[in-house]
DNA sequence: GGTAGTAGTTACCAAATGGTGACTAGGCCT
DNA sequence: AGGCCTAGTCACCATTTGGTAACTACTACC
């Protein structure tokens, strides 16, 4: 009664229901370590520079707010995607950088960017 | 003047200010690729599995609204991460899957959740 | 004639998100 | 005395986002 080996019907008359869910997706953390305007600027200037101060971040990163930098940096930091640097005295620096896994996420990611360059321009 | 050579001087006095600007980030498309609740999840199951269609889509992504899903699906076809089938008929069957560079991102995607697996847990 | 089934669409509402501008501490410079 | 500097913080507002529930078309089946 299926004789029919088309892609149509191969696709859409499959023999079992899937066995997939998403409960299991191992990208959902990802997702969340990632998400919010901005968190990929910030990952992507501090991986291909060096550490940068507080107000070399807002610069760079052209349009940023104040707060919306702090929110992002405070995340990423608890998160352990970047490290925070304090130095005491007046005015203030704080220093941030890349962590290992922050650097290896950089890398990562890079590399993804190039995938979608295939892609046909928006 | 600057005898002192430990990190936080080092760090925070840099010699020049940075050249990098987040203007040329290479990662925004990539952002806006997979921005949003539930798109990586949809990558995912369409990556790990067969194709799908919607109403197995809407079965295996617990939780996903049929107006979520199919704004989803209409961007990731848009964007070409996704091809769409919709076989005539009633009732009507329209099936999901990967492109080539939707697969690419899927796989290149995993190896990133693997390095996210080595931060301490939330 | 009523119901089921698929793949959506629509209007409406609540929550989350991001931007803006004013404000802070505390020492240094004029 | 006033202003500048850094690294934020805060209150407030507008936009964006996602969820919910009702509704659609079309045929077949009971």
């Amino acid at each position: 009664m299926n004789s029919d080996t088309s892609l149509q019907s191969i696709l859409t008359n499959p023999a079992h229901p899937p066995e997939i869910s998403a409960k299991t997706c191992p990208l959902e953390r990802l997702g969340r370590l990632l998400r919010g305007t901005w968190t990929l600027q910030v990952l992507w200037v501090l991986g291909e520079g060096r550490p940068l101060r507080f107000g070399d971040l807002r610069t760079v990163i052209e349009g940023i707010s104040a707060k919306v930098l702090t929110e992002r940096l405070r995340f990423m930091e608890h998160t352990g995607l970047i490290w925070r640097c304090h130095e005491e005295g007046v005015p203030p620096k704080v220093t941030y950088g890349l962590t290992e896994v922050g650097t290896e996420l950089h890398d990562g990611l890079k590399r993804l960017g190039r995938i979608t360059d295939k892609l046909p321009p928006e």
